[in-house]
DNA sequence: GCTTGACTTCGAGCTAGCTCTAAGGTGTAC
DNA sequence: GTACACCTTAGAGCTAGCTCGAAGTCAAGC
């Protein structure tokens, strides 16, 4: 278990931040010491480095939330829940991820374009630097 | 020459928003009517398209200024201004893109990443469905 | 027991990026 | 000439996402 400062460490969010994602329901509130310190699992900090991906992919910490509590319900089933409880919702859930997985890659054919619009650009320097 | 409100239609920005991106110096003053509206040239629509694609793949205003200032001079070259008359800066400016053009490469990294990830989870799901 | 340092809460303050209101000007249609 | 749609400005207001200060608690070391 890590303390708040091991997590910054870890993750590169400050400590203002990871308390004000507590406080907005973005973060599960951690365990605490007797003394009423936090105390992070190895799997709260890889939730959080994965928040902070998503979060450099331009989403909202609203889009990141709903994102991310449809992974909590697989771990859930993973972990032994009954998941003909969960088969109502899961085709819901699978609309949901879809959704998400055709906007992300709608974004990388966006991000791609950008990429060869600047390749280009360089190109067209670099034949500037050596022809004149 | 298009009015502010044929440029809405056409980028999917608000009137308020073009204009407050030209007080704050993302976008050049456009033309005027007698009268004193906006008229934008076609160029100007492609340019504020371009904005909106950089927008959407998470980069602040101050990076896309900095990014798109560069396509400037970029024009004024092809137009017929000296390219020797640039020479000094363009070592500078090819490595300011080049720069960009690494940050870009290591957003799409990220962004498969996330695909992979999600596109795991999908299949995930796919099988709880089938097997239950 | 006292200092030190890392933790706590609460609430105020801050920046980016819009979004809107109020008050007024312009231009075309009847 | 007046109604109406559409434009203008200045400046206030708003949300998201932090960021910080103040005041206090707790545990370890001297």
């Amino acid at each position: 278990m890590l303390t708040i400062s091991q997590v910054t460490e870890q993750t590169g969010l400050t400590a203002y931040t990871l308390r004000y994602y507590e406080k907005i329901g973005v973060l599960k509130n951690p365990q605490r010491t007797e003394g009423g310190a936090r105390l992070y699992s190895e799997s709260d900090v890889t939730y959080i480095q994965c928040l902070v991906h998503l979060k450099k992919l331009g989403l909202s910490l609203e889009e990141i939330t709903e994102f991310t509590r449809d992974g909590c319900v697989m771990e859930k089933i993973k972990q032994g829940e009954d998941p003909a409880h969960f088969t109502p919702t899961l085709s819901k859930r699978t609309e949901i991820l879809s959704k998400y997985l055709a906007e992300l890659e709608a974004k990388r054919q966006e991000l791609d374009g950008i990429i060869a619009m600047t390749r280009a650009k360089l190109e067209g320097y670099h034949e500037l630097s050596q022809d004149v």
